[in-house]
This record gives structure tokens, C-alpha cells and sequence, in this order.
DNA sequence: CATGAATGAGCCTTCATTCAT
DNA sequence: AATGAATGAAGGCTCATTCAT
């Protein structure tokens, strides 16, 4: 999958010079994460993100320490970017059950197209102190985040143990969508995001 | 984590000097399995690989093309060894919980003892086509393992897409809590592992 | 002959650091230059190469691609240079047995400065496909500039035939006197430089 | 060119299996010829000679110092079967022009059969003194041989150094036809060949 | 004699990182 | 703030050569 060295890298630089330090480290960020998800963590290299954002290869690290950062901050603003599309679902209005497809289908899509930086971020979390750490807040706050909105619907107390078993589920789950390994196995997608749908449901009641 | 580099790698050379090359591979596959486990696949090389089965870096070359195949050797080796661990369990008589039970225990106690090769398998699953095909093949196996089994004790037709939720769900669970994910959010391990029993249960029935 | 390796490589680095790249190029490419001349291909690293030039082993590769292309380019700028002594001596005026000599006595000097280089060519016109694309172009261009040169001077119509086998004979025989292969048979040196003439004077009537 | 390594090397083993030391000597010698002839010096390894006259590696070291030296024993013995031609061609009668036509095509043929393996020894001559020294006592030789033929046919005491100047002559033409140079040039052979032949005829004269 | 597993020096190449401009 | 040439450690791989069997 991963063969990087088009000819051009993805876009052809924006050509900026001289520009506040937020945008080149925005522009740094979308670079790197265009990459990784195109390429994977290990076949990107520090070089390429910066001419993939414009700018050369010393730039890169006046505004990270190495590369294992910059992929912190992709991963922090792409988690901020699902976070922000759960929260429009969740927000749409409709019954559980509506609002559960559409949870179920935003997910799959967006494992889908970012299937590459997932599958960099399952080995970092390994490999990476620093990730893990990341991870594991982000982890938190979706509990948080489902413990809240289960207490605004039902009484129900449902454990933090049995959502944690829901969000292990739908996220390998849609990994393996995304990774076609339905499609490869000869099963049936729908039924699995029936099935999706319906965990969903239950683990918002 | 990976710590690589103690002053001798993991163990002093075994003193090979002209042995059977099915030995000799042998060394090799377990000083990778052993290395990949504690480096991750991208921390471990091909020289050090063949000094910590006592070898001299030519070696490698004469029993694997790449690192790559070398690690699929030691994938194919250890999941025939889960598979030896789950038939065994599965032999051993008792009740369906208790069964479930033992095979839950078995498999955290995999996932943990394991979880770097692990956490390369999901990276290079992504990464590297024969990595991905060989493990598909397992997954077919696991599931048609799955049917039979059923096939044997109950009427229930129950659907492979439901197998593979139940398998993709065990597994991340068991990764998760492999990497201490569960003490980390300070949920109680033990009532996931219930959990997962009681899913085992439904899914063997 | 291939001593390679003193202590010091050639010549102590002529202090780069941060040169223009047609600087860097130019300064490997001499530097192979005088390897090759001196090693022979094969006997020849890139890394020694970038060192000899001043330079760490990574410059290499922002230059080349590998071995064969600095090989290329060196000859290329080299056949330029004796091309360019050609040229000098044939509008630098005289006789024609004049002119033939002087021309024969470049060559014999030219070969013999660069016999290790002109070994590493001819073997390698056998083995790589574009060193022999690029002889042929230049032998294609000693032809043609052989029959302009006849056509401006006499009406005789020579045949490109009996050019290459001009050109055959003069290499071959200026390449053994440059291995010092007359000393080493007892040959007179200066008869077989004098028929050298006489068949230039021929070539060039 | 040398693309070696097809699935088996030129021709199966011919299982010897304790045969006396003379005869596997030879058929390592007759796999280098091939091999070197081939692939080249540089693109042919001690194990796969050894492999392709039908033995293990070790052999190779116990009849051979090294590949220097088996090149230097193909060389010989290979240099021995165009004598032997020559010697053949030379008794067969016939005037002086059909002899020397026929030498010349011999010559042609062998260059051409033997192309790989001359292409090999231009360049160790330079490199190698061994096959330096070898290779100036094959010219002496040669030099030698052309003027007893004279002798005995006419008068002339046509100098050694003329002598010389025609093997350089015709060695770099038949090299050049070998190596497909003429073609490549648009040149037409037979002309070239017909001028080989006249001075062929000079030089026995 | 022959085997072939094993050796290990060494070349090729990449890439994270620095720093003079 | 940006450049990009330069660095150099380190990993990938080959192959001439040895030696225990």
C-alpha cells in the first residue's frame, strides 16, 4: 500500500515564506498527517512532511522535537475532528436509534479515510510512551463523555466496564472495515453495521 | 519499553557451529519472536537478530530473504501455538462457562506475554501485503472453527458476522488489556474478563 | 597497482561545509575521478569517494544515484577534457605530420594519466548498458568530426570503415603503452608512436 | 547484461562425487569459464562456480587460491583453444588471402563466443598482476609466432613493433565487432572485416 | 575428497537531525 | 523565520573464505 515517492508529494507546496509560526506549524501538521495515513509513521520521513508543506527540511524541527511529535499533534487534531463529528450527530436530533446509524456510519467512514494514521497510531501506542499517554486520555474522555450522556436519557447506571467493552468492540471493528476484511472474509458489511447500530444504541441508552 | 541493546542480547549465543539448518532457522525464528516481541518490528534488525540466536550476520540471509519473512515465520509459529493452547482447552472437558473461563484466562495471559509481536502484527497487517494475507487466513480459520464447534453442541445457526464481532471485540479487549490499558483508566480488570466469558459462552453455544 | 586505502585518502578534505551543490557535485565528481583512476570501479565505495571529496558518506546520494552514475559523469567530463585538447591541437597549426604528432603525444599522455580509468570504461561498456550508450555517442561523434575535419581539407572521400579502424588501432595501442605493455615486451616505444603518426597523417589526409 | 541467477546455473550438476582431483579441477575451471563469460569477473561468486560444476563451496578453495586464480586458469586454458585454432588454420593450406580470411573469421567468432569473459580479463589485466604477467607472456608469444611464420615464407624482416601494432589492430576490431559496435554505428562489417584480412595478409607476408 | 553451514568484513543506502547562512 | 547542504550513525545485504564433519 504504501508507496510513497509520487512524483509530487500529494500537493504541490502552497508556497508560504515567511509566515506566522502557527500557520507554518499548521501547515506542518496537515503535511504530516496527509502522510502518515498515506505512507504510514515508518515510511514517512521528517524531510518530506516539510517540502509536502512547502518548506524544507529545517523548519520541521524548529517546531517539533522529532517525528514522534508531530504525529502527536496529527493525531491530537484529528481526534479533535472525530470528537467534533460525534457531537454534531449527537446534537442532530432524531430518535436513538437514527442517531446510532449515523454515529455507526461517520465512524466507519472516517476509519476509512484515515485508516493509515489508525493503523500507525495501534503501533505507536506500543512503541510510544508519549502516545500511549495521549491515547489513554482520549480513552477517558470518551467514557466520560458516554457516562454524561447516558445519565442526561435513562437512570441506568450502566458500568464504565461494559462501555469500555463497546468502544473496544466498534473500534476493532471498524478498523477491519475500513481494512476490507469483510470484503476479504466473504461477509456480509451490512449485517455488521446493523449489529453496530444496535451495540450502539443499547451502550447510549 | 523497548529498552534494546542490554550489553548481551537477551541470551548468550546457544553455540551453534554447524548444526541442521531446520535448527539453525529454527534459532533464528526464536530470536525473532523474542526480539520483535521485546523491540517491536521496526526496533529489531537483522544482525541482531542472528547474534541473539548466535549466529553471525550472514546467516539471516541464507534462511529468510528479509525481516519481513522472518516475521511472518514467527507469526505462523506462534499462532499455531495459540491454536495448540485453544484445542487443548477445548479437549479438556467441563462446563461450557468453565471452558470459557479457561479460555478467556488463556488468552490475556497470550495477548500479555505477547503483546509486542502483537502490536507489530496490527502495524504490518497494515503495511505489508503477505502480512495481511497470512492473517487473513488465520481469521477464516478461526472462523470456521468457530462454526463447527457450534455445529457440534447446539441447533443455532448463529451468523459468522456475529462470530466476528465476537472475535474482533475479544481482541482488542484482550490487547487492551495486555497493555494495562484497564489499570490505566482504573477499571476493574475483572469484570471485563467476566465479560468476555459470558461472551465466550454465547458464542460457543 | 590498486593500493587503496592510505591513511589519508588522496588529499585531506579541501573544507566544505555548506558549498553551492554544483560546487559539491563537481568536487565528488573529481573525487571519483581520481578513485576510479587510481582503485578501479569495483575497487572504489561511494563512501570513500564522498570522503575523499571532503564529505560524509550521505552527500553521495543527494548527488548520484549510485556508483554508475558518478562513474558516468566522470567520464563524461573527462572525455570533454581530452575532446577539448583535440580541438587545441588541431587549430594550433603546422603541418600535418606536425599536428599528428603532437596529436599522438597528447593521446599517449592522456592514456597513461588515466589508464585506470579508461580499464574501469572498458569494462564496463561490456557490463552496463549506459556507459555503452554513452561510448557509442562519443565514438559516433569521433567519426563524424573525423570526416568534417577530411572533407575541409582534401576531396578524398575515406571511408567511415577504415576511421574506426583507425580509431581501434590508436586506442588499443595507446592503451598498452599506457599499461607500460612495449617496456614489458622489449618494444621500441618510439617506432610504434611514429607509425601512430604516419597513420594519423593518413586519417587526417 | 550479466543477469545471473536463472533458476539453475547454465547446466544441473553432473554429479562427479569423489572423482579424481584433476577432473574436478577442470570442471570447475570449464563452470568459471562459462560463468565469468556470462556474468563477468565481478557478477560471478566462488560458491555458484563451484555450484555450477556441480560441487559444494569448499572445493573451490581447495583447487583455487582464490577467483583471481581460476580466471587466471580459464584464461589459459581458454587462451590454449584459439592457439590451437590458429594452429589448425595456419596448416590447412590454401593462398595466402583464404588462410588469412579464415583466421580473421575464426577471430571474429571467438571474440564473440567469448565476448563476457574478454570483456573480464581487459579490465584484470590492469587490475591483477598476475594476469598482467600472463597476459604479456600470451603476447610475446604471439609476437614471436608471427615472426617465424614470416621467416619462413619470405624475406622481409618486418619489424616486431609493426607486428604489435597490427594485434592491437585487430584484437580492438574484433573486440568491437564482438561487442556489436559496428552495428551499433551503422557501420558495415564486412568491410571492416576485408581491411582485417588485407592486413592480415600484409602482416604474414 | 567433499560437504555446506557459518563467518564477518565491508559496501550500499537511508534518514533523522544539525547548523551556517 | 526559513533555507538546504551536510552530517553520520546505523541498518540492509553480499560474498569470499574457512573449517568441523
Amino acid at each position: 500500500m504504501p508507496v510513497r515517492g509520487s512524483t509530487q508529494d500529494l500537493v504541490p507546496p502552497p508556497r508560504p515564506r515567511r509566515g506566522a509560526p502557527q500557520e507554518t506549524r499548521g501547515r506542518l501538521i496537515a503535511a504530516a498527517t496527509r502522510l502518515f495515513n498515506r505512507d504510514g509513521f515508518y515510511g514517512t520521513d521528517s524531510n518530506r512532511i516539510a517540502r509536502a508543506a512547502g518548506y524544507s527540511p529545517g523548519v520541521f524541527y524548529k517546531h517539533f522535537k522529532d517525528k514522534r511529535e508531530v504525529f502527536l499533534a496529527a493525531y491530537e487534531q484529528w481526534s479533535l475532528a472525530e470528537w467534533e463529528q460525534v457531537t454534531t450527530i449527537l446534537s442532530s436530533g432524531g430518535s436513538d436509534r437514527e442517531m446510532a446509524r449515523r454515529l455507526v456510519l461517520m465512524s466507519v467512514d472516517f476509519h476509512t479515510r484515515w485508516r493509515g494514521l489508525l493503523a500507525s497510531l495501534r503501533q505507536l501506542v506500543f512503541t510510544d510512551e508519549r502516545v500511549r499517554t495521549f491515547h489513554r486520555r482520549q480513552r477517558k474522555r470518551q467514557l466520560e463523555w458516554m457516562a454524561q450522556l447516558r445519565a442526561r436519557r435513562s437512570a441506568s447506571p450502566r458500568r464504565r466496564e461494559r462501555d469500555i467493552v463497546y468502544l473496544y468492540m466498534t473500534e476493532r471493528t471498524f478498523d477491519a472495515i475500513a481494512q476490507g476484511e469483510l470484503r476479504a472474509l466473504g461477509l456480509d458489511k451490512q449485517l455488521v453495521i446493523d449489529a453496530m447500530v444496535e451495540s450502539t444504541v443499547a451502550a447510549l441508552g
